[in-house]
DNA sequence: GGCAACCTACGAAGAAAGGGGTAGACAAAT
DNA sequence: ATTTGTCTACCCCTTTCTTCGTAGGTTGCC
């Protein structure tokens, strides 16, 4: 699990990558917050695929992109550096900031807190 | 609450600086891991000074740098960028990788979830 | 065939990030 | 008073990010 980090711009259409699964130069280019020109947009394409973190297959006259890095390796390697830097590595800390900083259904919330509680069972099992 | 965010060095230093409550050069950059020159350091500090994030005040012969902006609001901009880019603003998402990459004690986990059955509490107390 | 539309390739150019060197101020020690 | 060590100020350099312009290929339509 190699440690995946993005730019700004990398970020932003690589999270439009994993949500939709794939993209075009012009899919993506639409589902961008900013508008962009198109060779802009392009050219990040061509940067994320020359450091391997996505390829392309041909499609009519475009190219497809394709990620090649989950979502997954990218949180751990992002949140990680959060918890570490800004939170002194403290889960709850973080914890804290996160619920605080947006509105949790009731649901979310009982899921959440299960989470926890499986969490807790496995490791009592384990370790205890 | 203004959207601070940080390049990795300038996050590197920022985290000595919440972590100690502040610091001049020398101690910054002998308590950073990588190992940088004084005025690689320095340079830092001073564009942290620049853009308002940090001040300075004279100490003997030299300056004793003093974070202007809290983790916390730090943490909530570059929470909510990974929470939304990546984790497709599913906080749900993202606690299971938060207590999936690191070993969490029973204490820390009983805080977490005591701290979801007050938020779960808040909730239905003042909105149902 | 020829034109318009759309696509990629290539590269320019500015801004930011990241590392460091040298000069000169200043204080402490001899 | 001169030397030595520690600081800041002021540069310079290289790499990466970010944006976009232009050239050239291919498809589809008239």
């Amino acid at each position: 699990m190699s440690d995946v980090s993005f730019s700004e711009r990398e970020l932003d259409i690589m999270s439009i990558l994993w949500r939709e699964g794939s993209g075009t130069v012009s899919e993506v280019r639409e589902a961008l917050e900013d508008s962009l020109g198109y060779t802009s947009v392009l050219k990040i394409l061509q940067i994320l695929e020359e450091k391997g973190h996505i390829r392309h297959e041909k499609e009519g006259r475009a190219y497809r992109y394709i990620p090649l890095v989950q979502a997954e390796e990218a949180g751990q390697t992002a949140l990680g550096r959060v918890v570490d830097k800004i939170f002194h590595g403290s889960a709850e800390l973080t914890l804290a900031r996160l619920v605080s900083q947006r509105s949790i259904s009731a649901e979310e919330l009982d899921r959440m807190r299960r989470l926890l509680d499986e969490l807790d069972a496995d490791e009592t099992g384990s370790e205890r």
